[in-house]
Formats: C-alpha cells, sequence, structure tokens
RNA sequence: GCCCAGAUGGCGGAAUUGGUAGACGCGAUGGACUCAAAAUCCAUUGAUGGCAACAUCAUGAGAGUUCGAUUCUCUCUCUGGGCACCA
C-alpha cells in the first residue's frame, strides 16, 4: 500500500466545501429533541478573527458536534455584533461609510470561520446593523418606552472639551481622554435610560433558577449588589423635620454617635436657617459639587465633613440627643442619602477618629468555646474580667505561658496578664492588683482603656457553672522593674515573660487576646456579629436576633436597597441603531409608529460628533425634521443612538427565526427553541456584569409581555479563559504580540489548531500561547492518519478494546465538563495503545475516529471516507462503550509501610481483603522495613491500597 | 480595602470521595536512519546521594487534623480577575 502524507490543506478544503453544499450543520425546522449551543457573537474587527475567538468556538462546536452524533436537532447559530467604535473611530478618520467598513469585516470573520471548520448554522447569520435585524431592536426599545421603563433624564457624560466629544466610559480611563490625552470633564447631559432597577430583585432572585457558574453567580449578585435593612426615623430637635437613615445593621443603633447626610440631601437646605456655621457648610457642598466622581473617591478615601451646628438629632431608642454632619462619603443616590453612624462601621469609625467624636461600643464580640461548651440546665453567672498588655520601653509585652497537664500540654493556654474584678474594686485598681500578685510589678502607668470589650461563653467546670465573662482590655506601661515577692501559689501555674510583639502575637491562643493584640496593631471597627452591650433591654442578645426587635421598637421600615443603577441607553454617535422616538413640543415624546420601523440610519457626510457633543445625526437636518405622529405638527426625531449591549441583548432570540419579517422571532420557533431557554451559553467573564445582566433584562421584559416563554434566556452558563501571549500579557496590537491564526492555519491546519487550543490548559483558565508547543498536537493528527494503514478486517487484542472504551467514556466525560484538555490527552494514550498494537480492528478505529471528529472534523471525515462511509462521520451516532469492558479483572495494589510506598501487588478484582493483606507482607521490600518492628495496624482501601503502620 | 480564582519539574499542565505526585504535550540529552541536515523512530529526563537495589527531600510559606494531605482547616505571601466610600 502507498503511503499517502497528511495534507491538511487539500482535505479541510474539500470537507469545508462538501458541509457548505450539504447544509449538514444547518438546523432543522421544528422536531425532535433540541439543543441550542450559543456563543457570543463577535464584533468584526478589523484585525479579523483573533485565536480566543477560536478557543471558544472550538468548545462548544465540540460540544454542538457531540450533540449531534448523540441525535439531537442542533442549533449552533453566528452573527455579527457590528454596531460600535472602532468601525466608527475608523469611519472619522477615513470618511468611509461604516457599513461599508462592516461588510469588508464581516467576509473577513465569515471566511476565516469557515476555514476552521465550525458546524455553525450559516443560514440563520444575523447581524445587528442591518435594518432587518434593528428594527426589531426598536421595536423592543419602543415596547419598553410604552411601558414607562425607557425615560428621560439628567447625567453626567464624560466630556473631553478639547476633542468636544462625549467618551465612553472605557475611553476615559483614569479621567484622561483616549485620543487627546487631556483631562476629562463631567457635562450634564439628558439622556434615555432604561429602568433595569425595577428588575433589580428579580434579576438577583432567579439565578437561582439558572445554572451558571458560581462565579458568575456571585458576580452578578455582587453588581446587583441586593442589601437587606431598615429606614430608620430621626427627629431633629425643635423642629418638624426628621431624618430618615438606611441601615443594615439596626442592631447598632445604641451606638449612634452622629447622624450624616449627603451633602446634596434636601434637608441640608431645608435646615438652612438652623445652622449657626452655615457658611463652612454651604462651601463645603460647593467644594464637594465640584469634584467628579474619581477625585471624590481617589482621594485616598480620607474622610471628610462639617457638622451642622445647631442640629440635633434624637436617637429614636435612647432619645440620646447626637449631632448632625454632612460629608462626602455618604452618597446621595444610595439608600436615604443618610445614615446614622456608629463604631460598628469602618467608615463611620475612621470619620470619628479623624474629628475626635466620642463613641461607643453597641456590639461585643463573642467567643464560645467549643472545647467547653455552655452544659443546659446550669446557672449562668456573668463575671467582669481584665486581661492587661503590660509594655516595657523597648515595646516587648508581657506574655503568660500556663502549666498544662501533661495530655494537653500542648493546648495549654498563652495569654496576657489576666485577672477578676472583685466588688468595689475599679478596673484599673483590678488590674494593677492582680498584676501585683502574678507578677510583683507594683510601678505601672495606666495608657488607655480599648475601646472594645470582648465576651466569653463557656461552661466552668470546676464552679460547675455556664459562664458568661467580659472582658476589658487595660494597657501600662511599665514604669521600671521593681518588683516584690510573689506568693508561690501563683507561680504553680504559669510563667510569665516579656517577648516581642511579634512573638507575643503568634503564640497567644485565646480568641479574645488575639483580638485585643489585633486592635492594638491595627484599630479597625468591630463589623461582625456579637452580643449587644450597652443597649438597654436589649443589652445581652445576639445582634443578628436583636436587629428586628430594634426595627420594631422603633417604627423603622424594613427595606431592600440595589447598587445597581438604571442603564444609560443614550450615545451621541452616528453608528448605531437610532432611538425611534419623536420630540413634539405639545406632545413631548412620541414613539416612532410601529410601522414606521426602521428608523434607519442616514448617510452622513461626517462621523465626527458635532461641537456640543450631539451625535452626528443632528446635523442632517432633513432627517431630522419630521412630522409628529400624534398632532402632525413639525417635530424632531431624537438623534442619540443605542449603546451597542442594545442589539446583543436579543440576538439568541432572532437566531430561532432570522428571516422572520412579521415579528423579531415566530412563537412557535421560540416555544420550540427557547422552551427551556437556551440550553447552554458560554462567554467571556468581562461580559458577565454587562451583556450578560442586559439580555437577561431585556428576556424577563419581553417574558413580562408573553412574547418569549421563559423567565431566564440562559440554562446554563460558562465561561472560557483567555489566551494570553506568549510572555503572559494580553495580546494587542500596539504590544505587537499578537498571534494571526490565519499563518497557523496555513501551516498546521485547522484540526492541529483546534486541537491545540483545546489542549494548551484547562478552558475555565487563561493560558499563554506557544507557537512551539503546537507541534504536538500536529504529530498526533499524523499518528492518527498513518494508523489507517494497520486497519485490519480482524479483532482487535482485548487490552486495545478495553483502552478504546475507557476512552469512549473519559473523552465523552471530558466533554460535559469542558475538560478538553485531558480529553485530548486521553486520545495521545489510546493512539499510543494502537501504535503498539500489530492491528486495529476497523470497527475500533472507526469508533476512535468518532470521539476525535467533534475536535479535527477535517481529518477524521476523510479517514472516515477513506474507510467505505458514504455519509459523514459529523452525523453518525456517537458510540457508546461497553460496561463490561470498562471494568478491569486485574488490578494493582499498592503497598505503603508508614504511609511510603514500598511496592504494589497485583490482584484478581474480586481477591479477598485477607488474601490481599497475605501477598502484601510477601513483598520482598515490605518484609524488610518490617524488620524487627511490632506492627500496630493494618490499613485496606478496597481496591487500592494497603497501608502497615508501625 | 472587599469579593472571586489561582500558585505543582526547564515550560504548558495531570492526579477519582484524602490513597503510587509529575499522566499527556513541549523542550532538553543520548542513540538509530542519513554523505549531511530536517522529518521520523527508540531511550533518558523533579532534586540530592548511591555502581546498583534503594534512600532522603519535593506540589508558594508556616501550623493543624490524619495511618496517609497537591486535595480538608487556620494564618501568611505572591499572581490574575472583578468591585471600589453602596451604610
Amino acid at each position: 500500500m502507498k503511503m499517502k502524507s497528511y495534507d491538511h490543506k487539500k482535505i479541510e478544503k474539500k470537507w469545508q466545501a462538501v458541509w457548505d453544499k450539504k447544509k449538514i450543520y444547518n438546523a432543522k425546522n421544528t422536531q425532535g429533541k433540541k439543543f441550542y449551543g450559543l456563543i457570543e457573537f463577535p464584533y468584526p474587527s478589523g484585525a479579523g478573527l483573533h485565536v480566543g475567538h477560536i478557543r471558544s468556538n472550538t468548545a462548544m462546536d465540540i460540544i454542538s458536534r457531540k450533540r449531534r452524533m448523540e441525535g439531537c436537532n442542533v442549533l449552533y447559530p453566528i452573527g455579527w455584533d457590528a454596531f460600535g467604535l472602532p468601525t466608527e473611530n475608523y469611519a472619522i478618520k477615513t470618511g468611509i461609510q461604516p457599513a461599508i467598513v462592516t461588510k469588508q469585516n464581516t467576509d473577513t470573520f465569515r471566511r476565516q470561520l469557515k476555514e476552521l471548520g465550525f458546524s455553525f448554522d450559516w443560514s440563520r447569520e444575523v447581524d445587528t446593523t442591518d435594518p432587518t435585524y434593528y428594527k426589531w431592536t426598536q421595536w423592543i426599545f419602543l415596547q419598553m418606552f410604552k411601558k414607562g421603563l425607557a425615560y428621560k433624564a439628567k447625567t453626567e457624560i464624560n466630556w473631553c472639551p478639547k476633542d468636544k466629544i462625549g467618551l465612553a466610559n472605557e475611553e476615559a480611563e483614569g479621567g484622561v481622554c483616549d485620543r487627546c490625552g487631556g483631562p476629562v470633564e463631567k457635562k450634564e447631559k439628558e439622556q434615555w435610560m432604561l429602568a433595569i432597577t425595577k428588575y433589580a430583585d428579580r434579576l438577583d432572585k432567579d439565578l437561582d433558577e439558572v445554572n451558571y457558574l458560581e462565579k458568575i453567580k456571585i458576580q452578578q449578585r455582587n453588581w446587583i449588589g441586593k442589601s437587606e435593612g431598615a429606614e430608620i426615623d430621626f427627629k431633629i430637635k425643635n423642629t418638624p423635620e426628621k431624618i430618615t437613615t438606611f441601615t443594615t445593621r439596626a442592631d447598632t443603633l445604641y451606638g449612634a454617635f452622629a447622624v450624616i447626610l449627603a451633602p446634596e440631601h434636601e434637608l441640608v437646605e431645608k435646615l438652612k436657617s438652623q445652622i449657626t456655621n452655615w457658611k463652612e457648610v454651604a462651601d463645603y457642598i460647593n467644594k464637594t459639587a465640584k469634584k467628579t466622581d474619581i477625585e471624590r473617591t481617589v482621594e485616598d478615601k480620607d474622610k471628610s465633613g462639617v457638622e451642622l451646628k445647631g442640629i440635633k438629632a434624637i436617637n429614636p431608642i435612647s432619645g440620646e440627643e447626637i449631632p448632625v454632619w454632612i460629608a462626602d462619603f455618604i452618597l446621595v443616590q444610595y439608600g436615604t442619602g443618610a445614615v446614622f453612624a456608629d463604631m460598628h462601621d469602618e467608615r463611620d469609625f475612621q470619620f470619628a477618629k479623624k474629628y475626635k467624636l466620642p463613641v461607643h461600643q453597641s456590639i461585643m464580640p463573642l467567643f464560645i468555646d467549643k472545647a467547653h461548651p455552655w452544659v443546659d440546665g446550669k446557672e449562668v453567672v456573668e463575671r467582669t474580667a481584665i486581661h492587661a498588655v503590660i509594655r516595657k520601653d523597648n515595646g516587648d509585652i508581657l506574655v503568660l505561658y500556663w502549666k498544662g497537664t501533661e495530655e494537653w500540654k500542648k493546648n495549654a493556654p498563652i495569654t496576657l496578664l489576666i485577672g477578676g474584678v472583685e466588688k468595689g474594686e475599679n478596673l484599673i485598681e483590678a488590674a494593677k492588683r492582680e498584676i501585683k500578685e502574678e507578677t510583683g510589678f507594683v510601678n505601672l502607668k495606666f495608657i488607655e482603656q480599648l475601646p472594645i470589650n470582648t465576651q466569653s461563653r463557656f461552661f466552668a467546670a470546676h464552679k460547675n457553672v455556664n459562664r458568661i465573662a467580659n472582658v476589658t482590655c487595660l494597657i501600662f506601661d511599665l514604669i521600671n522593674e521593681e518588683r516584690v515577692e510573689v506568693d508561690e501559689k501563683e507561680t504553680q501555674f504559669h510563667d510569665w515573660k516579656f517577648v516581642s510583639m511579634s512573638k507575643a502575637t503568634s503564640d497567644i491562643n485565646i480568641p479574645d487576646d488575639i483580638y485585643f493584640l489585633g486592635y492594638l496593631n491595627k484599630p479597625s471597627a468591630f463589623t461582625e456579629e456579637g452580643v449587644l452591650v450597652d443597649s438597654g433591654k436589649y443589652t445581652g442578645i445576639l445582634s443578628n436576633e436583636a436587629r428586628s426587635k430594634i426595627i420594631k421598637a422603633v417604627g423603622g421600615k424594613v427595606v431592600t436597597k440595589f447598587k445597581l443603577r438604571d442603564w444609560v441607553f443614550s450615545r451621541q454617535r452616528y453608528w448605531g441603531e437610532p432611538i425611534p422616538i419623536i420630540h413634539c413640543d405639545k406632545c413631548g415624546y412620541v414613539p416612532v409608529p410601529e410601522k414606521d420601523l426602521p428608523i434607519k440610519l442616514p448617510k452622513v457626510k461626517s462621523y465626527q460628533p458635532t461641537d456640543n457633543g450631539e451625535s452626528p445625526l443632528a446635523s442632517i437636518s432633513k432627517w431630522v425634521n419630521t412630522k409628529c405622529p400624534k398632532c402632525k405638527g413639525k417635530a424632531k426625531r431624537e438623534t442619540d443612538t443605542m449603546p451597542n449591549w442594545a442589539g446583543s441583548s436579543w440576538y439568541y432570540l432572532r437566531y430561532v427565526d432570522s428571516k422572520n419579517k412579521k415579528e423579531f422571532a415566530s412563537k412557535k420557533a421560540l416555544k420550540y427553541w427557547i422552551g427551556n431557554g437556551v440550553d447552554w451559553y458560554n462567554g467571556g467573564m468581562e461580559h458577565t456584569t454587562l451583556h450578560l445582566l442586559y439580555s437577561r433584562f431585556w428576556h424577563k421584559f419581553l417574558y413580562d409581555m408573553k412574547l418569549v416563554p421563559t423567565k431566564e434566556p440562559y440554562m446554563k452558563r460558562t465561561s472560557h479563559g483567555m489566551i494570553l501571549a506568549e510572555d503572559g500579557v494580553k495580546m494587542s496590537k500596539s504590544l505587537g504580540n499578537t498571534v494571526d491564526p490565519k499563518d497557523v492555519v496555513k501551516n498546521f491546519g485547522a484540526d492541529t489548531l483546534r486541537t491545540y487550543e483545546m489542549f494548551m490548559g484547562p478552558f475555565d483558565q487563561s493560558v499563554n500561547w506557544s507557537t512551539d508547543s503546537i507541534v504536538g498536537p500536529r504529530r498526533f493528527l499524523e499518528r492518527v492518519w498513518k494508523l489507517k494503514y494497520k486497519v485490519s478486517k480482524k479483532k482487535s487484542s482485548k487490552e486495545l478494546e478495553k483502552i478504546l472504551h475507557k476512552t469512549i467514556k473519559k473523552v465523552g466525560e471530558d466533554i460535559e465538563e469542558m475538560r478538553f484538555n485531558t480529553g485530548v490527552s486521553s486520545m495521545m494514550i489510546l493512539v499510543g495503545e494502537m501504535e503498539k498494537s500489530e492491528i486495529i480492528a476497523m470497527g475500533d478505529y472507526k469508533k476512535f475516529l468518532q470521539i476525535l471528529s467533534p475536535f479535527a472534523p477535517h481529518i477524521t471525515e476523510e479517514l472516515w471516507n477513506e474507510l467505505g462511509e458514504k455519509k459523514s462521520i459529523h452525523i453518525s451516532a456517537w458510540p457508546k462503550f461497553d460496561k463490561k469492558l470498562i471494568i478491569d479483572d486485574e488490578i494493582k495494589i499498592v503497598v505503603q509501610v508508614n504511609g511510603k510506598l514500598k511496592g504494589e501487588i497485583f490482584v484478581n478484582v474480586d481477591a479477598n481483603e485477607e488474601y490481599i493483606k497475605a501477598k502484601a507482607f510477601e513483598n520482598e521490600n515490605v518484609k524488610k522495613t518490617l524488620i524487627g518492628q511490632e506492627i500496630k495496624k493494618v490499613i485496606y482501601v478496597k481496591g487500592r491500597l494497603i497501608n502497615i503502620v508501625f
């Protein structure tokens, strides 16, 4: 037989043409079990396809191909997310129409994608810039407008005064204009908004119902920022006014030391006449107003504020009068724009520290000793204790090393100096007495008492009571080392010595003292759950239980707030969907009648935004001036366009019926394809918070309109890792480290590139590109190619059959789990075994080709065809593994002595424990090691190992 | 600062519910073929010691649980991603 070498160029071209002609990858209309696999449709940039596109496309291609072979009616569609800035900027520079540039780019992308052999259904291709597509984007917007979800509001935009252009956030990073490098200003502009916040709660809650990767859910939840709390009113003394504050920690109310308002809060102006330092307050408000968002957050997070002198708020639970401040770290848009401050919040704590405001603790850290838990029914006895930090002038502190009994020596306590407080004694006296008794030191200077006491709860066995110990930490400096004699009975329990602070911190092993030293090293707010203190009748209650009780007691309202803001939907740009609204002086904002859709983008001479920041459309008076659809009077068109998140918010719906002229998709097609959502959607983590959330929002809206059958668009969402350049940084044109897939396809072939990208590393993690490593997968495919010369009509060996069936099982599972790298690896092992074998049965070789075919569709199709198959391998039935062949008759048992490997034995699968143990002891190496040792026990793990312990 | 993910040979990475650490691939070294080179094939390849059998050490650092830890718990360091005064 003459050896024909593997010529990828010939094979790939040949089969791509055949697939195209026979349309084997086109989805059937609506019949049978369906699978809808989705990838994020690409933005067709001028640079052409990126190796990263290929990684994610191949992954979903493999899954789709497997489903097709499993008998599913598969929809794996593709399209173009073609509105966007790069194309527009290119048009500004060159004057070439964006539509023409887009056409060129999509042609390139289409050709490149076809060259990679993806099994897309090309008959359903969509393009967001095609008027027949964006007609429906506009239509959905109008439905939202009619439901009051689209509205106009003043917001700030990034404005470059030099270029006179509004900038997207990503063009204004760091407050610098992306184009000219000059500073960016804020400019107020009326913009269209979408009320996504109305869906915030559902967007959060319905995440429970979908199968997204946990990290995706977490990121979405963080972005939505649901927070359950309460609104609590503070009366203002001598006025009818009240301040409504928002808090999630109503349990800290007794500790409120001030009420703080956002500088923009409306009450400030109302209270003007009573504020005695108005000038100072007004200055601060002005200063804040001038700051940009960036300045307001960047300034090292240093807290600043001004007290509203003459104003007092009344704590609704304690009746205490507290001061009222304004501060710019309180955001007017969030919550109620007002808070009560307490020391159990990091920001409030810093604020109090800066302005030296008196604070008091309302929550104690609570330590429950799990080794000595409370015993039910025993008396609870509360006791006050002091823990003292005693410092020498070199900074060393005194630590007690308790003498444990032998068996619990390891866990003997190491503590600060500790002691009880006797009746009639104040804390400092008690501490000084204890220090003298236990160490003999008499000359100490009291420095401070830490503002946080702690509470410990444990069962005190020697007293037979449940103990509550409230602990105060006092700091002393040692004046000199003068000591008095210490009673022997004190020293029998512990030694003491001075050690450095860092040693003390690592040695000390009781939670109270660990907390105190931590606070001493770095004072910070205690913000966790604990037990209430100095809180009237709530003292002693756990914080999470006290919360609702206190809200109730002060008549607070339980509310939920979200970080999510409404979506700014206007862009002052040309290359986007025109917003289909007409401004009429008489009738206001009037929607364009549906029969007039789409509102097409007119041709313009210049794509440059206008000097006043309006879109280039504003300068085309012929287009702008129109008639009001309602009163037929003179009116103007909206000149803002939509962001490019618009078209991508619903594209997966259009794919199911992309040619429909009457609806965005027919009910029937939607019910069939979206009946349980898109089955599997893979995409990048970078789209988790914007695209994914936006499209879920649109989908929910369409669901409410009864236009789609499900609450959620995507049943399952996974993510891919990025491909970085060889040096581990992001690939970018400016760094000149990009890899052009064109060259790789030319030199190695699409099959090699696909296999390499699946093999290079775990799919969900980022990996560095390595051109050197591509030869591995290439050699693998060449070996696959050569195996055909071994194909025989005879049966393969039993061993080879077993490995084949194990591989079928593993590859199938790996594809489902997106562990493509180990799937490829197991096929490489199989090929190695096939090479060792004299012959391979025809049927076995074919089965192998079938499981390889999703990864390398061209070479497998060619070999399949050469073996006489008339139909495509890609519509053949996915091979099943034989369960009997998966099980080994002989298994390996590892023999260890004291956990160290000493040998291995081979036994029959159903050998019993006795036999295996006996055999293990026969091992020479084991015998040698065991000489003169007394065996304590033998551990047998079924089917795995034996560990002999002496 | 907070949240998420990660750290394993020269490199990319494997490793079931805790059970032989380094599968598979790249690279490297030696050999075969060749006039020669490429390609291909064979062998070796974590470190240290030893002629060897083998022993010791090794999964970012330190502690803990366990007969046994890359895997579980705690503390810390570094890297990547996200959020950033959200009460």
